[in-house]
RNA sequence: GCGGGUGUAGCUCAGUUGGUUAGAGCGCUGGCCUGUCACGCCAGAGGCCGCGGGUUCGAGUCCCGUCACUCGCGCCA
């Protein structure tokens, strides 16, 4: 018999009864009777119950073994009565009798149990990531996370590409996030750079004329976490493509995305065709580049209907609509009937303090006399005519409640699309029925206003094809815009791909035109130099003849995180870094050896005391 | 860098207007129990109430500072 085991702790089944069986695993419980000690035996295929009897001369010994401990044990396979059987286990017909009892290795006390769902605190989990992980559902996360992975290859290499490696010790990039570094030994005083995505290597592949490639790629940024954002490294599904147009790249890349997506939903919907929203329309509906499609309800612009004090008798949005700036209704449907005072208070506390805004304005609707109106400041002395006409163009009824968020366009929006989301959340208004709501963002600005600088600049991938109309080539778009609202007016062939609010990535046909990539860094104030010396590798090939070519880079992280039904994406990560940057298990980043630092030319100085 | 929340037993949490000896569940240790499967019953151990200062006759509780974790903002082509 094998050293160790015959069967894994998920096979046996009432066929085997009568057999002799040899398994190991993890203890995960123990439960001592007068008559018998029952263990449920764990590995990574599931529990059998093993049956130890007192007269067995093992019997203390296995009484004692701490859980979590690994065993080994043979002894016949037994048939339970059938008021003994275990309905929820795979296993649950048939029991293991000891008639050996190894202990391969006794576990210490837990820091944290492995049994149960019950929540513990990051740090612990972190810093004991291995205990985690032999927990059921953290478990079954990261085994998800093999079988997309896998599924994501098999259909991109069914589609035609070619999977690559690229670099991983690169040149810094100077546009987008920050770098990490690594000292060059070699080369004293130099750093290479990990990269931010493969995003110039992609294209020069498409350039070497491989046409189709992909990589699971590895990408670092060093940059703060978020919940949907662990700092340091993820995981993108890279993808470029030469001879196509954008509508070429949604073809290829949709199917891919609804086909992963169809094949672990367990159930929930994955809608197609995905939509496809303007980058416009989508700031003015939802607030947002990433909208939560599954929200009912959208956001309106009712600007117009404040800008006459006279009418409204509310001088605030008056004087902010006057001086350019945007009212931005969020409508809250069935608040006032279904909420306190406390809730619509509540909403302004928190764009107060969490979205560092204003406020928050708010206003409960309800019937008098056959009319809806409201008696919160920012409706209550409206016209009755305007009042009608406002709520009108909202849809809004006597029941419903509506927020009002007021400023800077900008500003106005992104309150408006945060508060959109917080609502639906509080109220339960997300329909979680609606599974995995898909759509494609287009037609994304090529420049936008740089507040700081005062001054133009790329919105997104300065490596994006500008937009021109039939006719019209790339270049003559670029040499018309003579001004900063023109510039600003350029739409790139820029894309999103957005699933239940999440962004899932970003993609764009690429400018192969040296001559159209000069001018457009130009528009945004950077010479020729600046192209040559930061893009060389790429700007380079361009003039040796460089396929028309795009792509896009889904992150494969945050595809997991959605079909493992998560909101913390550390929670697909096997070893993740905590909100600082630092790996508890592993301890990094740490000091090193001052021998490797001589070597590396580098000379490490206290941090500046803060102020 | 900024803002919010949290910090009490190994873990999850409760702890009243400041008042005697800081509690519960899970886990752990010992005992009991004729078959459990989140077994049950009895008993026990286990606390710098994050840390430092302050107010007070008296602080887990109030004040100031600080640290850690976490969520968000900035940032993330």
């Amino acid at each position: 018999m094998h050293a160790f085991r015959s069967h894994t702790c998920g096979e046996l089944r009432a066929s085997d009864v009568g057999s002799t069986a040899k398994l190991s695993g993890w203890v995960h419980r123990k439960r001592e009777h007068a008559n018998a000690l029952f263990i449920d035996l764990r590995d990574h295929y599931g529990i059998s119950q093993v049956v130890v009897y007192p007269n067995e001369d093992f019997y203390e010994t296995a009484k004692r073994c701490p859980s979590e401990s690994v065993i080994t044990v043979t002894g016949e396979i037994l048939a339970r009565d059938a008021e003994a059987v275990n309905a929820e286990l795979a296993t649950g017909e048939v029991e293991l009798r000891a008639q050996t009892f190894l202990i391969e290795s006794q576990a210490d006390p837990l820091p944290l149990p492995v049994f149960g769902e019950q929540d513990y605190p990051e740090e612990i989990r972190l810093k004991h990531r291995y205990l985690d992980l032999r927990r059921e559902t953290l478990h079954n996360n990261i085994i998800l996370r093999g079988r997309v992975i896998n599924s994501l290859r098999s259909r991109m290499i069914a589609q035609g590409f070619t999977e690559f490696q690229t670099p991983i010790l690169t040149a810094s990039s100077p546009e987008g996030a920050r770098d990490f570094l690594v000292p060059s030994r070699l080369n004293p005083g130099k750093f290479y750079a990990l990269p931010q995505a493969p995003q110039q290597f992609k294209q020069l592949l498409m350039v070497a004329g491989f046409d189709r490639y992909f990589q699971i790629a590895p990408c670092f940024r060093d940059e703060d976490a978020r919940a949907d954002r662990s700092p340091g490294e993820f995981y993108q599904l890279d993808v470029e493509m030469s001879f196509v147009t954008q509508e070429d790249v949604f073809q290829a890349i949709e199917p891919v995305m609804a086909g992963v997506f169809e094949e672990f939903a367990e159930g929930r919907k994955v809608q197609t065709p995905f939509p496809r929203i303007p980058y416009k329309e989508s700031m003015e509906k939802y607030g947002s580049d990433k909208p939560d499609l599954r929200i009912p309800f959208e956001l309106t612009d009712v600007s117009e209907f404040f800008t006459d004090e006279s009418k409204t008798g509310f001088g605030i949005f008056a004087k902010i609509t006057n001086g350019g700036g945007k009212v931005i209704a969020v409508p809250a449907p069935g608040a006032t009937d279904s909420q306190s005072r406390k809730f619509f208070d509540s909403m302004d506390k928190w764009a107060k303090k969490e979205m560092q805004a204003p406020g928050l304005g708010y206003a409960r609707l309800r019937e008098e006399d056959g009319a809806v109106v409201s008696q919160d400041p920012a409706l209550k002395n409206f016209e009755p005519k305007l009042l009608a006409a406002l709520l009108d163009k909202m849809g809004l009824k006597a029941g419903d409640g509506v927020f009002f968020s007021a400023g800077k366009k900008s500003a106005a929006y992104k309150l408006a699309g945060a508060a959109r989301n917080k609502v639906a959340a509080d109220l339960g208004l997300i329909d979680e029925d609606a599974g995995f709501k898909f759509c494609w963002v287009v037609d994304y600005p090529m420049y936008e206003w740089d507040e700081d600088n005062k001054k133009v600049d790329f919105s997104h991938n300065p490596f994006s094809m500008p937009q021109a109309p039939e006719g019209k080539t790339a270049m003559d778009v670029l040499l018309e815009a003579d001004t900063d609202e023109k510039k600003l007016d350029i739409l790139a062939y820029q894309y999103d791909i957005v699933c239940n609010g999440i962004e899932l990535s970003s993609g764009a046909i690429r400018n192969h035109k040296a001559d159209v990539m000069y001018k457009a860094f130009e528009i945004a104030g950077y010479g020729p130099e600046v192209v040559d010396d930061k893009f060389a590798g790429m700007i380079n090939a361009f003039k040796f003849g460089a396929p028309p070519h795009g792509g896009i880079a889904p992150g494969v992280d945050r595809m997991v995180m959605l079909l493992a039904g998560t909101d913390t994406i550390r929670d697909v990560i096997l070893f993740p870094m905590n909100g600082n940057a630092q790996d508890l298990m592993m301890n990094a980043p740490a000091e090193v050896d001052q021998s490797a630092l001589k070597e590396l030319n580098i000379k490490t100085v206290a941090p500046a005391p803060k102020d």
